[in-house]
DNA sequence: TTGACGCCCATAAAATCCCATGGTAGCCCA
DNA sequence: TGGGCTACCATGGGATTTTATGGGCGTCAA
């Protein structure tokens, strides 16, 4: 049985804001709300390994690093290794009283961030990505899914012409 | 193997609603029931991989996106990319006190919406659309259920019967 | 001193709440 | 059976609150 999770306890759809002047951009009201239900104080981020995204998020996120790393044994050299990769370029941002965090030039870098920028929601964690990358990113990440979806119902026998699949 | 569900927990039928001067549109009364009975606040939407349709819906519909990317190990580049395409492309609409929602601007443009809509039922799950497109859409899908419906009684010897009526 | 940062307040636009209205379908009772 | 009454529903619109964003000012550290 799967547990349920309340809605608003998940990073979900996606928003788009500027940054100011000095650089601050709002955390969208919704993931605020999120965060907040996580007890989590400020926001942890990571620069996504394979992609031009930076990793967001509060206990959540930071229990996905910690499986990552659980993975190997405790005090192995391997683990030492992966956990500065991991942890070492990590950065506990605060936000301000309006909800605002200021992104380092480093992480800004990293994600080709300059004027500003998209929060997407993955469920448990949400990313932040320069807007033009993240619409050319969005638009592969749906045409492959939906030819794994056509794949999943190539599967199952049918003799109904279907066209669209989803469903059960 | 389905659990039979009371009727009133299934979206069947079509309403046409349309919106007002702020981009609002009641959600049909019999659907706002069936949400209610799911225990849901709000309307999780997303847009149709293949269609010019909003899926919309509550836990029901959060569950099969769920089941969808359980089928990835958790925390795996892959299952990070579909989660983008599935939480990030869906919104959680905030109902008025009237049961009305509004959809952003991106959805509208998805479904090509203007002025009004149409709500149909698919049983754990309801779409909206345009109406043009929902006529449209629900004549060539009728034509294909009936040849489809002659196929069947052109394969089985005469005398089989089919029972009667088309349904879904 | 200068610059980065935290804290405070200002503002316009958007979201949300609250109340009103007209139409309609169903129901009750004669 | 029919006529009026009622409850519900889609829709409209004003009022209020939230939110994203902009900018000022003091503090602390280099």
């Amino acid at each position: 049985m799967r547990v349920r999770v309340a809605a608003v306890e998940r990073f979900v759809s996606h928003y788009t804001n500027r940054l100011d002047a000095k650089g601050r951009v709002s955390i969208p009201a919704p993931f605020r709300l999120v965060l907040a239900r996580d007890g989590f104080e400020g926001l942890y981020v990571h620069p996504s390994l394979d992609l031009a995204a930076l990793d967001c998020g509060g206990h959540q996120i930071i229990a996905e690093i910690q499986g990552l790393l659980e993975r190997f044994s405790p005090y192995s050299e391997e683990r030492d290794f992966f956990a500065l990769a991991l942890e070492g370029a990590s950065e506990l941002l605060k936000t301000d009283t309006e909800g605002r965090i200021v992104l380092s030039d480093t992480l800004k870098q990293r994600a080709g961030i300059t004027t500003g920028v998209v929060f997407v929601g993955l469920g448990h964690k949400f990313q932040i990505w320069e807007p033009g990358r993240f619409h050319a990113h969005l638009e592969e990440a749906t045409s492959r899914l939906r030819d794994f979806r056509k794949q999943l119902s190539a599967g199952h026998a049918a003799g109904v012409p279907s066209r669209q699949g989803a469903r059960e």
